[in-house]
DNA sequence: TTATAGTATTAGATAAGTCAAATAGTTAGA
DNA sequence: TCTAACTATTTGACTTATCTAATACTATAA
């Protein structure tokens, strides 16, 4: 369903095509939802069956024609009501790394030492991208939704890739309480 | 992935039927790995059919009697496998409320603050019920899964649980800085 | 004894996501 | 001119997830 909401979310920007979206995707929202090139395509031609979406022209720069796509009204209520009925579900995660963590005491002490090191350490490069996102792929991102830096619509998007930043921390901090825990644990 | 994983760390606790795994997603790792009870019952089947785990027993308490799964030591190795191999994909997370705030842009200054206030007690709400988790459903978990309170696998499914904590935390942290963002700027 | 709630599994129909690869135009450089 | 790299979209096969509901057993209480 995110991404469904996510394409009508991108195209009330400004009209563009399936390979602008995932370029977007890409450099914003793409850890908090992955998408996949095959599915935003297929995405696009639903939404333009179900009303909420329409071709709008067809652009040529560097490269073959690109379609382009523009939200219909129809799809600006859709998003409307998604926006202005968040639920509990919609607070449920998918985090496979988590997964990883909550089943790493079946390692022995060694290897579960060895596991929090690796998962620091993805953990850092994570962060260190997602701040990379946050400071110096902004103006890319701007202009590419072809939103300028006071549009509330830019700024919420930077809210949200600032969460991916704030999120690593905490597990940064995280990790580091439950490797001391086990440091001062009994050693065997 | 991460259910066949999920179901294949459960398993390596003890022998246990498709609706002791639910209960136990239920009370744990279902904020961040949710579980359709169909869908674990058709990976139990997949999973038997490439012989990570197999039929073990059956048992019958309360009710219609249950099929008891073990973990056999092929499905050890491949979660050893899992555990030892952490990649960076493992931290692209799918988090529709992210998506929400990500695009809550689109609305106008008042819907924008009433989302927020939303989200806000959506997010409190999550945040109580997984502290009463952390806190009171942890004896539970033990109980049900046959672990007991020092063994690593218990610890370590309580830190994951403990980061869902933390998490509603510094979520409602970055909700109240843009509120005061918001209330701080331009006023209409 | 009848209804209800909880236990336990299965089936069917869709929907959504993944992965790999094919197709095809454009540009820039060796 | 050939090739490599980038742009842009589509297809096929498959896996995974979701939603609904059917089936059926047991225990408890009205």
């Amino acid at each position: 369903m995110s991404l469904n909401n996510g394409i009508l979310g991108f195209l009330s920007m400004k009209p563009m095509s399936g390979y602008d979206i995932k370029k977007l995707f890409n450099m914003s929202a793409a850890y908090f939802w992955p998408a996949d090139q095959a599915q935003i395509y297929r995405t696009l031609k639903s939404l333009e069956r179900d009303g909420l979406i329409e071709v709008s022209g067809f652009e040529q720069n560097a490269g073959p024609s690109k379609t382009l796509y523009t939200i219909t009204e129809r799809g600006r209520e859709t998003m409307r009501s998604w926006l202005l009925n968040p639920t509990l579900s919609d607070f449920v995660a998918r985090l496979p790394f988590l997964v990883e963590l909550f089943f790493s005491g079946a390692l022995n002490r060694k290897e579960l030492l060895g596991f929090l090191d690796a998962q620091m350490e993805l953990n850092n490069s994570l962060h260190e991208k997602l701040s990379e996102n946050y400071t110096e792929n902004k103006n890319a991102f701007a202009e590419t939704a072809g939103l300028s830096k006071d549009d509330p619509r830019y700024l919420s998007a930077v809210w949200a890739c600032r969460w991916g930043v704030l999120s690593c921390e905490t597990y940064t901090k995280l990790l580091t309480e439950i490797k001391a825990e086990i440091l001062t644990g009994t050693d065997c």
